[in-house]
Parts: structure tokens; C-alpha cells; sequence
DNA sequence: GTCTATAAGACGATAGAC
DNA sequence: GTCTATCGTCTTATAGAC
């Protein structure tokens, strides 16, 4: 490959970010349906026949940003670290949970968009690795309640509901504006919530080491 | 009004009735923007333009349909008695709550699409009535932290934990059967999530009477 | 690679006969 | 009240000049 057509790929692949990232907003606002290529090509600033330039079609593009959402995810969960104690696992995993919604609320609200509707543009593999993860997740936690480490509880349940509770901010995030009536949710309100949430989910394992 | 009048009134309700309830798997399958008039109208077994001559337009349909949903909702809350001692309160809102999601999916899901896309359909009125329900039981759950009947916890990010939780079979379902293996979650199913929850709820408010 | 201009079709809505 | 046929608009996608 010529250093020529090498720029040339990574001025486009930089360009494709451009559209994804628009799209990105695009399709989390309105929908797959409800998403209008000529819009996405505004957002992104270029004219619309670009868009399908670089991705063949609507389908394409709202899968090039699936596939993103789910690698993000993935790159985001790779740190926790299997085989520490039941408290530092927890702690480390509701955190970073919520951290992920801070920081990537569009692919939090993107993700729980395409659940809700039936997962229906979601590959094979990402439902199967899903349920593996889950699997070890839930074995690890019936580990835990064998040797005592924790108090007995439903895995699946527990783990259901760390997801949810950790999501809220995300996914009605309009709601809960109206409810505090603030404008926007700061990075303190995000830290008070992994905060409440620790202890919360500590106090369901029997972890409790409040006074 | 003739008694003419009144029947032909009736068996009006009765076909606007049959056009919501086509409407609520639409929007639900779709969203605004996905949801087409046709295939509601195929869904409900009538002519598109009966659809037309009974509702204004799209909008009208979503807005009757977000209003039912509500509708529901309210009736559903309603029992909840104030005054009970927090154990009580707790269980029987977990317990409805999920029953709720179990018996009316397509309501708890609609709405959820409808928070996640920025509630902007939803009226003043349901924003300001959500708001102060929340507030009025955050302020009892305040109360019973004051009076040491339950363990100090931040009352709203317990609501958003309870709501969360409960809801999450009903917008994850697709998910949750992958994960289960299963064609469908049976009334069993929801019922150990619910025993599940209220535990967990419990022992998050230190009201553990387990062994 | 970029962009304008337009084709091809889908959609919400309605006119008007019954 | 019901239904068919159709209008006008909006949207995706592409052809073809630069």
C-alpha cells in the first residue's frame, strides 16, 4: 500500500467518525425509523450524498453504530478483574457502570433503545456473549454465596439489578431533571449516585461495613 | 340524546378502543416516527381512513394511547395506603409494581421509549403529577430515616433503584429470555422476581427479618 | 472523493361515492 | 359511518458532473 493511499484511508476513516458521531445522536433522539439521513449529514457537516459515500445505506450506518456502542462497551468492562473479593468486585463494577453512563450516555440510551424495541439489529455474537458473561457473572456470585462470603440472594436478579439501577441516569434522564428541576445532571450528582448505589447494593450482600 | 345516538356512541368507543389497543403494538415495535398508520390499521381490521375518521391524525392516536397508558398507571398506584409502616409500603408497591409490568408489558415499555427519547410527548400535567409523587415519597421515606424505623439511605436514588429493578423484565424481555434460554417468562418468573426484590429492598433499609 | 439534481417509492391524509 | 382511490409531501438513494 502506497503512504498516499494510507492518508487517503485515515482521512476517511476520520470522516466516517464524523458521520457515526452524528448518526449517533441522530438515531438516539429519533429512532432508527425516526432518523433522517439529510439530518445526520447536517450534524455532521457534510452534504448528504457523502453520508452514502462512506456507508452503503441507513441500515449500514445504524450498524457501524451498534457495533461501535458495543465495542465501546466492551473495551469499558475489560478491567474488572475476576477472582477479588466479593466487595472490591462490586464496588469496582457499579462504579465503573455508572461511569460508563456518564460518559457515554448516547450509547447507554442507544443500546436500551434497541432492547427495548426487541434487539432486533443485534448480531448473534453480541447475544451470546452477552448471556456467557452474564453465566460466569452469576457463577461467580453463587461462588461467593457457598463459601459464606456473601448472603444468599438470586445472581441473575442481583446482576439485573445493578444493570438497571446503574442505567437510570441514562435512560431517563429527562424524567429525572424534572424531578431534581435542574437543567443538567453534574458529574457530583453521578459520584453521589455510585455512592448510594455501593452501599445499597453492599447492604444486599450483607458487605455492610457502615457503622 | 336518543337512545339512537347513545348506541351508535358505544359501538364508536368500542372501535376506537379496538384502534388503541392495535396502536399501543405499533408504537411499541416502532416508536412515533417507525409506527405506520397502515399497519395499525391492518393490526386492528379496519381501512386506514376508519383509523382517520376516528382519531385526527398520528399524533391524536400516540397522545390517546400515552393517555390510556397513564390512565392505567394511576389506577394501578392508587392502592398504595400511606401512613403503613415502611416494610409494608415497600412490599406492596415492589410486588405491584412488578405485577404491573407482568400484566400491561406494552404500557411499562411505551413509556419507556417514551422517557428515553426525551418525553417529548408527554404533557405538562404527567411531568408535575410524576414530580410530586416522587417528592411526597421521598419526604416519607425521609420521615422513616428521622424516626430510625429504616436505615439512612438517599431517598430519591432508592426510588430510582425500585423502579429500575422493577421494571427491567418488561424493557429488557428480549435480553432476559436470551439469557434465561426461554420462549417466554412465566408468572412464575415474575413472581421470584418480585420475592427477589423485596429482600433486597429490605435489607438495603435494614428491614431484614430473614434468618 | 465531493456535491447537485433528481429518480423512485413510501407515507399520512383526504375527497367523495356508498 | 364506511371504504376506495388518489393527492401531495417527504425520504432514501443514486446518477452523473466536477
Amino acid at each position: 500500500m502506497s503512504s498516499v493511499s494510507r492518508k487517503v484511508t485515515a482521512l476517511g476513516a476520520k470522516k466516517r467518525d464524523v458521520i457515526i458521531r452524528a448518526a449517533e445522536q441522530e438515531f438516539e433522539k429519533h429512532g432508527f425509523s425516526g432518523a433522517r439521513m439529510q439530518r445526520i449529514a447536517d450534524i455532521a457537516g457534510v452534504p448528504k450524498a457523502n453520508v452514502h459515500y462512506y456507508f452503503s445505506g441507513k441500515q449500514a450506518l445504524y450498524d457501524a453504530v451498534l457495533t461501535k456502542v458495543v465495542d465501546v462497551w466492551n473495551q469499558a468492562l475489560s478491567p474488572i478483574s475476576p477472582g477479588a473479593d466479593p466487595e472490591q468486585v462490586l464496588d469496582q463494577y457499579v462504579r465503573m457502570k455508572v461511569e460508563f453512563t456518564r460518559l457515554y450516555p448516547e450509547a447507554t440510551r442507544i443500546f436500551a433503545l434497541e432492547l427495548l424495541q426487541g434487539g432486533q439489529h443485534l448480531s448473534a455474537s453480541i447475544e451470546n456473549e452477552t448471556r456467557k458473561w452474564t453465566r460466569d457473572r452469576a457463577r461467580e456470585i453463587e461462588g461467593w454465596i457457598q463459601q459464606g462470603k456473601i448472603l444468599p440472594v438470586d445472581p441473575y436478579h442481583l446482576i439485573f439489578l445493578i444493570w438497571s439501577s446503574t442505567q437510570q441516569f441514562a435512560e431517563s434522564e429527562t424524567q429525572i431533571k424534572s424531578i431534581y428541576r435542574r437543567k443538567r445532571l453534574s458529574k457530583k450528582d453521578y459520584e453521589l449516585l455510585a455512592d448510594s448505589l455501593t452501599v445499597m447494593v453492599k447492604r444486599i450482600c450483607g458487605l455492610n461495613t457502615e457503622r
